[in-house]
RNA sequence: GGUGCCUUAGCUCAGUUGGUAGAGCAAUGGACUGAAAAUCCAUGUGUCCCUGGUUCGAUUCCUGGAGGCACCA
């Protein structure tokens, strides 16, 4: 029998961490999350990780298994979720992944292409060298470097130009040579559940998530990160506002209504994201779990 | 009750010496190969409060009205 990965994907707040739970308990197996903000123990309420009583109600990967600290990024998380799949599935013949994050979910089912490591201090300088010299220098060397890249990387975004950059300079050879290397077929089959609802259900069930989050703590759990601000970990939604609080440049109020606001984007970029995949099954988030199971049963028939 | 000011995009407001209008924020659409809850790109949505009048043409000028604010009674 084949292996089948069940990968549950939506906007944030729609319910995939309850879903992904009864999932596990129907097909009796464990769960491995594809969230890269949940992956870090000192982020727990900001992140509407799985509660104690969720994570114990299945077998869960990836949730708190790192340290905000960690060098931590998409290439590593590919890695480690191929060797836990390829664990579980020596136990079953399904396995649960949910996840937010598109870039991270890709990874699992489709693969990244093999890039060299390259040494941090690349990346630290081009930053410097991005404020110093401007974005205009850098797309410049990229062009000298690899014109491909050049041509096909979203210029105008300095993450993409320094990638590309840091690559070329790290391993001496362009960036976009590296890309479209013949990847490794997985062992399963991956079956993609999307799980949505109209644009205002989701925006309610956000705005009310960050006020169960600001009375759960949320407060308390980013005061206690102050002094790692600086961390890209950090650099997320829930805990950027805060910050801004305590430097005394919001006040809690307006920090809160950032917090729904900036929610409410990443939801819907999470959404374009996912729309993406033609293959993906989407449900209502109302739909009922026999539903589900069904379309599910009926796509590893086929 | 009187006088003055205001009424333009979802919000705050600009503007048109008369040729049906534009900023910021919000919103919407999109991209995405190791920063991804990150980062980046694109898009103006409108009885210009209503009503008559003047005019080839009024959101703009004039009359009357409605609502708001301020001051005087």
């Amino acid at each position: 029998m084949s292996k089948y990965l069940i990968s549950v994907v939506g906007p944030t707040a729609i319910g995939k961490t309850v879903l992904s739970i009864k999932l596990a308990q129907h097909f009796n197996t464990e769960i491995i999350s594809a969230d890269s903000r949940q992956f870090f123990k000192e982020m727990q309420i900001g992140t509407a990780a799985p509660t104690l009583k969720e994570l114990t109600a299945a077998k869960h990967h990836c949730i708190h298994h790192k340290s905000i600290k960690d060098k931590y990024n998409v290439g590593s998380f590919e890695k480690e979720a191929l060797q836990i799949l390829d664990a579980i599935f020596r136990k079953h013949d399904i396995a649960i992944m949910v996840g937010g994050s598109g870039l991270y979910v890709n990874a699992v089912i489709k693969g990244l292409d093999d890039f060299p490591e390259v040494h941090p201090d690349i990346r630290t300088h081009l930053n410097t060298r991005l404020i110093k010299e401007g974005l205009e220098a850098l797309q410049l060397e990229l062009q000298q470097l690899d014109s491909e890249g050049y041509n096909n990387i979203a210029i105008d975004n300095p993450h993409r130009v320094l990638r590309a950059l840091e690559i070329c300079i790290g391993s001496g050879q362009p960036y976009s040579s590296f890309l479209g290397q013949s990847k490794n077929k997985r062992p399963f089959e991956v079956i993609s559940i999307g799980l949505t609802a109209d644009r205002q259900i989701i925006y309610d069930r956000i705005n009310q998530r960050v006020d169960a989050m600001v009375n759960n703590g949320l407060i308390d759990e980013v005061k206690s990160l102050k002094s790692y601000k600086h961390l890209n970990a950090l650099n997320t939604v829930g805990y950027k506002e805060i910050f801004n609080y305590f430097d005394n440049i919001w006040t809690l109020e307006f920090a809160i209504s950032e917090i729904k606001k900036n929610s409410r984007r990443f939801a819907k970029r999470q959404l374009t994201w996912f729309k993406k995949d033609t293959a993906t099954l989407w449900f209502d988030n109302e739909s009922k779990l026999d539903t589900i199971i069904k379309t599910i049963h009926t796509k590893m028939e086929v």
